[in-house]
DNA sequence: CTTCAATTGTAGCCAAAGCTACATGTTAGT
DNA sequence: ACTAACATGTAGCTTTGGCTACAATTGAAG
């Protein structure tokens, strides 16, 4: 390739995408890895606000299975990005703009997790699955799952 | 939470996970993140040498939409894990086992296109989706995905 | 055989995520 | 009121994955 001019030019079953086509998909997974995080904090921060009234630094740290000064440096990242605030000692708390981000990103986690689990996938690798699938789920996906699962509960149903 | 003795512990209608549960999907899905990246290079050089008998430094920076440089310190990482090799002005080459890697996720990454494909996903979508979901998907998702499409395929023979 | 465009390489920068080790601050319980 | 356990913060390091700018090499075409 490159500069000499492409000879035989040989197609295969599955040929390549074009250029740009490729790279325009490579840099949305890129750009989806850059925020995985901070999706997950948010979703997070919400769930155990939710249910234990909080959201700790400590907690979260250990829930997501990093040192603390890693949740810390996160947590920073997540002010300084305008999703979040923190009375020290008192917990995290999510701004306006978390708290929308947050609920969509729960809502695309069930979502996620509800086909893999429609699809026969075990439970643990369902959860654990989602937990990566979510982040990089357009929403032309969002609405094809949704579509899916309201035919397969349909199906069920009968 | 933390020291204080949960009270009333109120039970929502999604519980949440134990610590050590969650910690361990974030775990993984962690994990996936930082082998991403390797995965997309060689399965990219694989198609390349495939479909043009070559993959150069400059093409797959291309491909990828990032610069050259970052190519090259990404290929220099994939010699330093034994998955490829290079002759400058040459190309870049799969070892053996990069390229028993290349195998594993261009399959996983065609089940997951047809999946999602399946399921309805506009073309384009699926496409850009599927690069990213490739990299979550455990091997009792993918065994749950290739039964999911034997299936619709019987359904579509019918 | 020369030249010049393309490829490859190098240097040096940045931010994000991770870590350990240590320091400081709070507060629950006695 | 004290104090010890726990939460939070700081410092300083690493690796990864980006970038730009510049240098060196190669080889196709004239
Ligand atoms: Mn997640
Ligand atoms: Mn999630
Ligand atoms: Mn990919
Ligand atoms: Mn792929």
């Amino acid at each position: 390739m490159s500069r000499k001019a492409s000879p035989v030019r040989k197609q295969s079953l599955h040929a390549l995408p074009t250029e740009q086509a490729q790279a325009r998909r490579f840099g949305k997974a890129r750009s989806a890895r850059s925020t995985a995080i901070l999706e997950d904090y948010v979703e997070l921060i919400a769930d155990l606000i939710e249910s234990t009234g909080e959201a700790r630094a400590t907690d979260i740290a250990r829930r997501l299975g990093v040192s603390h000064p890693t949740a810390i440096n996160t947590i920073a990242r997540l002010k300084r990005e305008g999703l979040a605030t923190a009375r020290p000692y008192r917990g995290i708390f999510l701004t306006e703009k978390g708290d929308v981000l947050a609920r969509r990103v729960r809502a695309r986690h069930r979502l996620v997790l509800e086909v893999l689990l429609a699809l026969g996938v075990p439970h643990e690798a369902a959860e654990a699955d989602a937990e990566g699938i979510e982040h990089h789920v357009s929403e032309a996906t969002l609405k094809a799952f949704s579509e899916f699962l309201r035919g397969s509960r349909v199906k069920k149903a009968s």
